[in-house]
DNA sequence: AGTGGTCGCTAAACTGATTTAGCAGAGCAT
DNA sequence: ATGCTCTGCTAAATCAGTTTAGCGACCACT
C-alpha cells in the first residue's frame, strides 16, 4: 500500500531546500521568515512529487493522529447504527479526521480488546456508542483522552448526547390532544425493566415521563397502558388484540415504537378496523417501515445523524459538560385524525 | 489520549537490557540467543509497566499498521450494512486487525478524499464495498496494494466476493415448483435499469436468471411479470393490485425483494385474500421485516455478516482470484403453501 | 571598528519502535 | 599461542516527519 510515496526529504531535495524548510512552508507556519521564493519551490515541489505526508511519521512527533475511536456495543442488529456512523463520518470529514471503528458486543473482553486496539494506534479521541439510549460505566482505560458518550449517558458526567426521548413524549401526546383525543387513548409498550433500569434504557421512562405530564396538564388519563416483554411487532400485535377484546375501545393508540405500531396495525388489519377512521396511532423512532406502512405512520424521528455529527463536534470543538439533548422532530402522517363520532 | 504510555525504553531499562533485547524478545523472534533469563527479565518489565508498543511508531519502520480501510459508497440507508461492517470487523478482530471506516457517499470528491485519508495513514489494506450489489471500476490510487471488493466485481479482475443470487433464484423457483405450482406464478419487481446496467445492480439479473432457468427446465413459463420503477413497498403494493384485477389469479408470487412482498402483503390484505391459503408468496434478502409480517416470509437470506468476514480473510490471508460467490440460504417460512383446489 | 539586530535558512535532536552489523568473552582445536 | 566458532548481547541506523537551537550574512548605529 502506498509504496514510493514521496517523503519530505524529496520535496525539499527537489526544492533546493532543507526539510525544515518544507515542513514549515507545507505547514503554513507563522512567524517563519522563509521568502516568497522558497513557498513557490517548495508548493511546486510538492505539487509535482504529488507528496502526502505520511501521517504515522507526523504522528510519532506530535501525538496527533486527526483519527477518532468509534467504539459501539453492537453496530449490527439495528439499522439505526448505520445513521449514527454516517452522522459521525460526515463531521469528521470536514475536520480532516477519520473514524476507527469497533464493537463491543456487550462483551466485556471484547470491549477490552478494542479499547486497548484504539489507544495503540493513538487516537485523538473516543466516542463510546451505546445502540439503545441508556447509562453506562466508561472502562478507564480511555479516560486517559477525550471521550463523548454517544446515545449514553455517564455517572461520571462525561459529555454526552442523547435524544430528547421526553420532548417527544410530550409531542405524541400534545398531537392527539390537539385532534381531540383525550379519554380513549391507550397506550402500548410499557416495559418494566427498560423503565426501572437506566442500564438497560432511557428511553423507556422518559418517553413515558413525557407523554404523562402533557396528559396530566390537560387533566387526561390513559385508558389503558399495555406491558409489552419486548417491542417486537408481534407483541404489539397480541397488545392491540387485548385491547380490541375490551368493552371500551380506544379512540388512539400511543406505541413506545415503530415496530410496536407495525404489529398494532396488523391486528387492527385482521379486525377489519381502519386508520386512521376508526382509531389514530401514532409512535417513536421513525424506523424505516413507519413510512411504507399503510397508512403512513405518525412517528417521532430518532436524529441519529445528527446525533454522531454532534458527538464528534463535541470532540474536537469541545462544548457543553451537560447532556446535549437532541431533539426528535415529529412526523406527522396518515395514521392521525380527530376521533370517530 | 495515552500519556504516560511506558516505551520499550523503559521496559528494556528496568529489565536491564538493551532495546535491542526487548524489542526480539517481545516479538518473539526465532533464532536469536537471549537467554531464558533475559526473557524473564523482559516479560517481567512489560507486565510491571502495562507495557503496550506505539503502533505509530512500529508502523513507521515495518510499513504495517494492522489497519484496514473499509471504503464504502453508502453506510446508512440500508440497513445491511451494519452487517456487512460486522462480519469485517469480526474477520479483522480475529486477526488483530482494525477497521477505518470511510464512506464516499457515490461523490467522486468524497471518494478521492476518502482515499486520500486512509492512504495517508497507510492502511495495510482496502475493502472497497457496494451497498447493492453491482459492478464499478475502482479508483487507481488504492491499486497500489491488496484490494478486496465487496459486493461489488470490477473489471480489473480484482478479488471480489459478491452474494450468489443467480443461486438464490433457483432456490426460489424450486421452492415454489416442489409445492406444485406450476402455470400460476408471477413475478413482481422486473425492472430494466437494474437488469442492464451492471454498475446499478447485479443482483437483478442474476436473480431473474436463476428463476428463468429453473423454471424453464421445468417447461414452466410465468404467468406474469410486473415491471416496478423501483424496489419499494409501494410499487409492490401497486403491482399486486395490477395482478389481482387480472382474470387469472396467479398461485404464487415472486417478489425481486422483501420490500416488494410487504408491498404486495398490503394488497392482498386489503382484496381479502390471505397468505399462503390463497396466494404464496416468496422473495429475496432476508430483510427484518421478512420475519415480521404476518405470515412470516419465506425469502432467500443476503448473508451480510459473512461477505464481510470474507472481504477480509481474503484480503489478509489471500486466496481465489475469481470472484467468491457466497451462497444465500432459503429461509422457509409460512408464506409458503401447495396451490390451492 | 565594534556591537547588536534582523533576515533567511539549516543541522541536529527527537518521537518509539525495528533491524542490521558487530563486539566481547568463552570454549575448543591446532 | 593462535585461530575459529559459538554464545549472548548491544550500538547505531532507520523509518518520515516536527521542532529546537543556532549560524552566517547583511545592515544600522554608536
Amino acid at each position: 500500500m502506498g509504496r514510493n510515496r514521496a517523503t519530505l526529504a524529496d520535496v525539499a531535495r527537489k526544492a533546493g531546500l532543507s526539510k525544515t524548510a518544507a515542513s514549515m512552508v507545507l505547514n503554513g507556519r507563522e512567524g517563519t521568515r522563509l521568502s516568497a521564493e522558497a513557498h513557490q519551490r517548495v508548493f511546486a515541489a510538492a505539487e509535482e512529487l504529488g507528496y502526502r505526508p505520511n501521517l504515522a511519521a507526523r504522528s510519532l512527533r506530535t501525538r496527533k493522529t486527526a483519527t477518532i475511536a468509534f467504539v459501539s456495543d453492537i453496530v449490527a442488529t439495528t439499522r439505526f447504527a448505520g445513521d449514527l456512523i454516517r452522522g459521525a463520518l460526515d463531521a469528521a470529514r470536514e475536520r480532516d479526521h477519520v473514524l476507527l471503528i469497533t464493537e463491543t458486543q456487550g462483551d466485556a473482553t471484547f470491549e477490552q480488546y478494542a479499547i486497548e486496539a484504539v489507544l495503540d494506534r493513538q487516537v485523538d479521541g473516543v466516542i463510546y456508542a451505546a445502540m439503545a439510549t441508556r447509562r453506562l460505566t466508561v472502562p478507564a482505560a480511555i479516560l486517559g483522552g477525550p471521550v463523548v458518550l454517544l446515545n449514553a449517558t455517564s455517572p461520571d458526567g462525561l459529555p454526552s448526547v442523547v435524544p430528547d426521548d421526553e420532548g417527544a413524549g410530550r409531542s405524541v401526546a400534545t398531537a392527539l390532544l390537539e385532534l381531540g383525543h383525550r379519554d380513549a387513548i391507550a397506550l402500548i409498550g410499557r416495559n418494566r425493566l427498560k423503565e426501572d433500569d437506566p442500564e438497560v434504557s432511557l428511553a423507556a421512562r422518559a418517553r413515558l415521563h413525557g407523554i404523562r405530564q402533557t396528559l396530566n396538564e390537560a387533566e387526561v388519563s390513559l385508558l389503558a397502558e399495555c406491558f409489552c416483554t419486548e417491542w417486537l411487532p408481534e407483541h404489539g400485535y397480541a397488545a392491540m388484540r387485548g385491547l380490541l377484546s375490551k368493552p371500551k375501545r380506544p379512540s388512539a393508540i400511543i406505541c413506545m415504537n415503530d415496530r410496536l405500531a407495525f404489529g398494532a396495525y396488523q391486528a387492527l388489519g385482521e379486525a377489519g378496523l381502519t386508520v386512521p377512521e376508526d382509531i389514530s396511532v401514532i409512535s417513536f423512532d421513525d424506523d424505516p417501515i413507519a413510512a411504507w406502512l399503510r397508512p403512513s405512520l405518525a412517528t417521532t424521528a430518532l436524529p441519529h445523524e445528527q446525533m454522531g455529527r454532534r458527538a464528534v463536534e463535541l470532540l474536537l470543538d469541545g462544548g457543553a459538560a451537560e447532556p446535549s439533548l437532541v431533539p426528535m422532530p415529529l412526523r406527522r402522517r396518515r395514521s392521525l385524525a380527530p376521533p370517530a363520532g
